[in-house]
Parts: C-alpha cells; sequence; structure tokens
DNA sequence: GCCAACGTTGGC
DNA sequence: GCCAACGTTGGC
C-alpha cells in the first residue's frame, strides 16, 4: 500500500497502532479491498511522493471491508454525492502496524534488482494505490533490508 | 515544476 | 460507444 509521508508515514502509523484506510477513490484499488483483502494479510507499507521513495515497513489487514465513512462528510475532501449509505461506493480496511523495516528499501534499489523487474511497483506507469506482492517479491524485498 | 501515464467526464 | 479535454499520480 502506498502513502505519502507528509500525509501519513510509517510513523504515524507506529503511534497510532490501527489506522482506518481511507480516501480510496479508484475502482480497481476498491475491488481489491473489498474482495481481495483479508485480516491478518501482510502490508508492505510504501512512501511515494517524498524526496526518497521507499518501502518504509510492514503493516498488517486488522478489519474486513466497511464502507468508508468520509464518503458521507460533505466536509471531507473524500466526499462523493452520489455514493449513499444504502448503497455505499468507497470501502476501507483497518491497517495495523507490525515493524519498520530495519532500513528503508528505496525504489532506486528495487529497480536496479534484475528479479524485480516484473514488480509492479517497478512497472511503468504504475499508480495504483494498493496492489498484491508476489511471495518471491516480499521475499526479496525484506532480503533487502 | 515538468511530464508521462493513466482515469474520469461529458458532448456528440 | 467514441474521444477530446481535463484531472491526478508520482517519479525525477
Amino acid at each position: 500500500m502506498k502513502s505519502e509521508p507528509d500525509a501519513y508515514s510509517i510513523d504515524d502509523l507506529k503511534r497510532d497502532g490501527t489506522e482506518p484506510w481511507d480516501g480510496i477513490r479508484n475502482y480497481q484499488a476498491r475491488n481489491m479491498i473489498r474482495d481481495d483483502m483479508r485480516i491478518g494479510d501482510d502490508v508492505l507499507f510504501y512512501h511515494s511522493s517524498c524526496k526518497v521513495p521507499a518501502v518504509a515497513g510492514i503493516a498488517k489487514v486488522a478489519s474486513e471491508a466497511y464502507p468508508d465513512p468520509t464518503q458521507y462528510d460533505p466536509r471531507s475532501k473524500y466526499y462523493d454525492e452520489k455514493s449513499s449509505e444504502e448503497n455505499p461506493r468507497w470501502f476501507l480496511v483497518d491497517i495495523a502496524f507490525v515493524r519498520k523495516l530495519k532500513r528503508p528499501v528505496t525504489l532506486k534499489e528495487l529497480k536496479e534488482h534484475p528479479a524485480l523487474a516484473d514488480f509492479r511497483l517497478n512497472q511503468r506507469g504504475n499508480r495504483l494505490s494498493i496492489f498484491p506482492v508476489e511471495k518471491k517479491h516480499w521475499e526479496l524485498i525484506l532480503s533487502l533490508e
């Protein structure tokens, strides 16, 4: 899962323990949250749009998917007037802190590693804020910390 | 700040 | 359903 550390970093998650992952407004990401994510699933926490983009830590899924309350709040920047409580459009899961990596594994390192050529984050035009990580990629990334 | 690569919107 | 215009993401 990607997060801009200026908005919410791995240190914020460490402080908070558990956090509702609100604000996802992309249908592909929504579908993965709603249909594929399960309690206990491991998550790589990636810092994007910052000075040193990097995998910063590990989290885990801490709830089933449920409707994102910010979609109903007219004051929220995530407000969606076309959504309703009867027919919610956007979902989220709670995310729990597990640990920080011993050191951040930077995007640069990921790009340089031949075994990660087919890792989604390295592929052109990847803009999804959430995507599944293959076991082999998970293990390789953690071997770099 | 630039720009590539999307995704979304809306006219037709 | 097509596609141009526009908005967003995110690395650099």
